[in-house]
DNA sequence: TATATAATATTTGTCCAACAAATATTGCAA
DNA sequence: TTGCAATATTTGTTGGACAAATATTATATA
């Protein structure tokens, strides 16, 4: 028995939880595919013994999910869900401790790294011709910060590359955590830029971009780590002071 | 004027909807943070103007994404949300069209390779040891097929060794994709491996341990490309012949 | 007075009944 | 057969009621 299982419950699992599951469960038992009806309200209330009010409830997250979608007097149907439409909610108020904004900020960090391969293959001409726009739009105006616009824009064209609408939903949903990060933690991210720029090793987009169309996976995979090197200082300085409330502390040590 | 906004909403937007934007939109508006109070169900239905069970409905929602918890009498209270907790319902019945699932199938594969550096800079001797057990249990039993447990732990304590848990909850949430799919096209997938095993450029999670033990962030990186070279012909594939319904003919040309 | 116990009030969880709005179906008329 | 009107069905929304849990207050006892 783990300790986990000891703690006092907040509340007792309740009907709606255990009719969402349920229903999940069906739909998963039943092989159902997109566009598939449900049977009505009524008729799904009776089946399950509980009240029209509590299925609603449960339905209502379905819905949310994009599981479902229905309309008056036509009925429920199955629809394809959007993976990430909870996550999107979930990250807009900021509500989420500097652990997982850390943790996020990291995932995009390997999540970029991890397609530079794939942005290499699947380039084409024109997506240089967008990604050469982009980057004459943004000329740098403090250091490796480039103007916000460009920077969302040549990151999100890069994903673009990939032609994975998931991974490239999942980079738009998370990219305001760097964004935040950056902008929380200044003080500690200036001083790495003004270091990296004095000795010439801060990798630009145009940088980046000359590599991609040279397609050297391996210099575009190692310019992209020099790109990110200021984020990787800062999670590593995240990681050694554990608490996030030395971490100015840890910063001070560090540089 | 877009295309897209002449379509006609299947449905207009319901009022658990608005309800639910203005929750969320109230929560961010004020800077709440876990803990806070929210306000009892009767004062924010009279607030947005709603009844209790439209309120409830959209707070159910909230509740399912961990946003909030309430407990009788003692109201509601703000709370850190699982940021992947909608993606795990979602991904559970498998109701995803072939597109996202290969879709996912790639988000792993890019997400295994970005973890690559992290791996060798966090990994320890414990993490090692570990690792070499679980590469012990698990003799290949048919090309580089692993034993499904086997398989499922070794990639897991990748991740687990990068210590950020919001990657590793990600990796265990998709996982299950890629055994889908590799379970589905077992046709394309034997074949290769077949191939990959006569031309002795099968990498086992051995020789991936061995990678890491020496610590060669490239040699690991390459090994890795290597051991998912199976995904990766087969998502070059399914792009080409776009239609996953063309997909067995494509693969009896390719192989 | 201090403490334990009982009564009370409050808040979420659940049920029920009703009506509104949209729309599929049926029946009727031209 | 086609077009239109009446009908029925299904989801969307409201309001009220009670149950269950628990914080708060009041009461009784040492």
């Amino acid at each position: 028995m783990y300790m986990e299982d000891l703690k006092i419950k907040n509340q007792a699992v309740t009907l709606v939880d255990q009719v969402e599951q349920k229903l999940f469960s069906y739909i998963a038992g039943k092989n159902m595919k997109v566009g598939d009806a449900i049977p009505n309200e009524n008729e799904l209330a009776e089946a399950l013994g509980v009240s029209r009010s509590v299925l609603r409830e449960a339905l209502s997250r379905l819905r949310m999910l994009g599981v479902i979608e229905s309309r008056t007097r036509r009925g429920m149907v199955l629809s394809e869900p959007n993976m990430f439409g909870g996550l999107q909610r979930v990250i807009n108020p900021m509500i989420l401790g500097e652990d997982s904004l850390f943790n996020l900020l990291e995932f995009r960090v390997v999540l970029e790294l991890g397609i530079t391969n794939s942005i290499i293959d699947n380039v084409t001409d024109d997506y240089i011709e967008e990604l050469e726009e982009i980057v004459e739009r943004g000329q740098a105006y403090n250091l490796n910060f480039y103007r916000a616009e460009s920077e969302n824009q040549f990151h999100s064209k890069l994903y673009e590359i990939t032609e994975n609408k998931s991974i490239k939903q999942f980079q738009e949903i998370i990219y305001p955590v760097s964004l935040f990060v950056r902008d929380k933690f200044k003080d500690f991210f200036e001083p790495i830029n003004k270091e990296l720029l004095q000795n010439g090793a801060l990798v630009t987009h145009r940088d980046l971009l000359d590599l991609i169309k040279a397609g050297d996976k391996d210099g575009f995979r190692k310019g992209m780590e020099q790109h990110f090197a200021p984020y990787s200082k800062f999670l590593k300085a995240s990681k050694n002071g554990k608490n996030p409330n030395n971490l100015n502390h840890t910063i001070g040590l560090e540089t």
